[in-house]
DNA sequence: CCCTAAAAGGATAAAAAATGTCTTGTTAGG
DNA sequence: CCTAACAAGACATTTTTTATCCTTTTAGGG
């Protein structure tokens, strides 16, 4: 349970990579593959997600390739495994009010919402400064 | 990302149902199942892994069933979900000592460990007896 | 001793999600 | 206009989830 698929794990690694890099240096894909031991078409499709929400930035064509959308101090491990993974929710319950025939009366309920909370304060009390520094 | 599947949640709702119940009234499995709105057949899985365990006692037989092992105050929903979903392991990092291979170095291995502890502390803290009450 | 009730265990199947790959399109530089 | 690089969508493979079914074991009651 609770498991971070590979694609998290590749997400965090690829933006790991990025932020240790020095500022304005452009990074080509295939080399963030290369460096990270990730497939490198499986890595373009999580950067294109990145790239989406601001994340990281992207330049097309030649001298082209990826740097980090904003400083490493004020990018989260929250925001980067929420990326890839969607919403950090543990349990369906958790998902909007009325999602659960059961919520009204559902003991369980406010348990996951505990843990949902601990769990996304854990993760974005991180940031990628720390997380690539030596 | 951190999603209990069906099974932990037929689990908890079979498990708390059961609680619910008088001491030591033995209960039917097609019944439970007709309660709490899971297929017998997985339900059945899902008590036997239970039985293993000690979670659940169980009787065949003419006039047989289950019961709680213990006193619902003795059970936590941390021992309910691991029971099913196995240990509580929100990367393959976290997974003993030399699994992974960025191990040494591994910044982000702490994390998880801290995630890991949060959501395992959350769930050690709520028992059957709480989820079963009125 | 047999018959029926009930759980245990194993094999199998269908559906969904994860993990990748490939091809084509788009953007930019030289 | 040629090449480099990311973007986007379709497709393929594998694994996991979500079951179902059939046979076996255990127990009670006539």
């Amino acid at each position: 349970m609770m498991e971070l698929t590979r694609k998290g794990e590749y997400a965090i690694r690829g933006i790991v990579y990025l932020a240790a890099q020095p500022p304005d240096r452009v990074c080509l894909l295939s080399d963030i593959a290369a460096a990270v031991d990730v497939p490198a078409t499986f890595l373009a499709k999580i950067f294109q997600q990145f790239s989406k929400i601001g994340l990281v930035k992207s330049y097309r064509g030649t001298g082209g390739g990826f740097l980090l959308g904003r400083v490493p101090e004020k990018i989260t491990l929250l925001e980067v495994v929420e990326a890839v993974e969607g919403p950090i929710v543990p349990n369906r319950c958790v998902v909007g009010a009325g999602e659960c025939v059961r919520d009204v009366t559902c003991k369980v309920h406010p348990v996951w919402k505990r843990v949902q909370g601990q769990v996304r304060d854990v993760l974005a009390g991180v940031t990628l400064k720390e997380l690539s520094e030596v």
